[in-house]
DNA sequence: AGGCATGTTACAGG
DNA sequence: ACCTGTAACATGCC
């Protein structure tokens, strides 16, 4: 489900809602996420506070007060489910559900005091919940290796321009390697090129510095809407409370081939093509 | 039936 | 040691 905006919607709920509550309990009805959790370890977390809750890339970090911060990463298909412990406090029975043991793809309930319930829901099993030491959180093999934020000042002219001269790959690749720029995927690169007028097998070396300027600023602008909207809903992706992202509705390219291109004046059609195994966008004539 | 899916990483080869 | 491409992970949907 995830990419940069969503995980941020997620990190945001979870700030508001667990920050300073105690982990009372955790039940672990499946271990056997993409890493294998270690359940003895992993209760050692029973007791703590959460003392903040932090993203990074695609990675949520929820800081406790025992000096351990666990990290979650949702995969392709991973939901938190924040719940009341209380069936009355909902006006279905869907959240309280999702809370349950026993319904599929359940596979980590965490109770923190004031009866608020954490649920680890992840169909394909992609993502994963590991704990670290806090002191050593950044050095980690998650974390250790990715590039700048995007929303960071960090990822600027500079930056792009010194590190997009030394390679030649196509600028869609590019923007999905991690090591690059850290938190984009599939969907942001996408529209961030179309709204950049780039052709998505453009070589890194051959964008114009004018152009760069142009991308880096579409990729912070269509990053800040995406979590402004709640992030993007098309199969999987909810935030804490079950409810849908609102970002689908502005995708320009992405999943509209055939369609006609969103610009006004253009007439050109989204063409579907694959890069790199991954689907890819774009407008066979603004993005020529 | 077969292809595809918002992601990451292990591995092989250069 | 770094870069690049491919396959694999597990499940559901079209």
């Amino acid at each position: 489900m995830p990419e940069l905006p969503e995980v941020e919607v997620v990190k945001k709920s979870l700030k508001r809602t667990i920050c300073n509550l105690t982990i009372k309990n955790i039940d672990i009805p499946n271990k056997f996420l993409r890493y294998k959790i270690d359940e003895k370890f992993m209760k050692k977390m029973v007791k703590s506070k959460v003392l903040s809750v932090l993203r990074r890339s695609k990675y949520i970090l929820i800081n406790l007060n025992n000096n351990y911060t666990i990290m979650v990463h949702l995969g392709m298909t991973g939901k938190i489910i924040i719940t009341g412990t209380n069936k009355k406090n909902y006006k279905t029975s869907f959240y309280y559900e999702l809370s349950n043991s026993k319904i599929a793809h359940n596979h980590l309930i965490m109770k923190f005091s004031k009866n608020i319930l954490l649920t680890y829901n992840d169909v394909r099993k992609f993502g994963f919940i590991k704990i670290f030491k806090t002191k050593n959180l950044h050095l980690n093999s998650h974390l250790n290796k990715l590039g700048p934020e995007p929303l960071s000042k960090k990822f600027n002219f500079n930056y792009f321009k010194k590190n997009v001269k030394k390679r030649k790959v196509y600028l869609k690749d590019l923007l999905m390697n991690q090591k690059f720029i850290a938190g984009l995927g599939n969907i942001y690169v996408n529209e961030a090129i179309f709204l950049s007028k780039i052709n998505p097998k453009a070589r890194s070396n051959e964008i114009p510095l004018k152009k760069i300027s142009l991308l880096i600023s579409n990729i912070k602008k269509v990053l800040k809407k995406a979590i402004m909207e709640g992030g993007s809903s098309i199969k999987d992706f909810n935030n804490t409370k079950g409810k849908n992202g609102n970002f689908q509705q502005f995708f320009n390219v992405y999943g509209k081939q055939g369609s006609t291109c969103s610009r006004s004046n253009c007439i050109g059609t989204i063409q579907r093509i694959w890069i790199s195994k991954r689907s890819t966008f774009f407008c066979d004539i603004c993005q020529k």
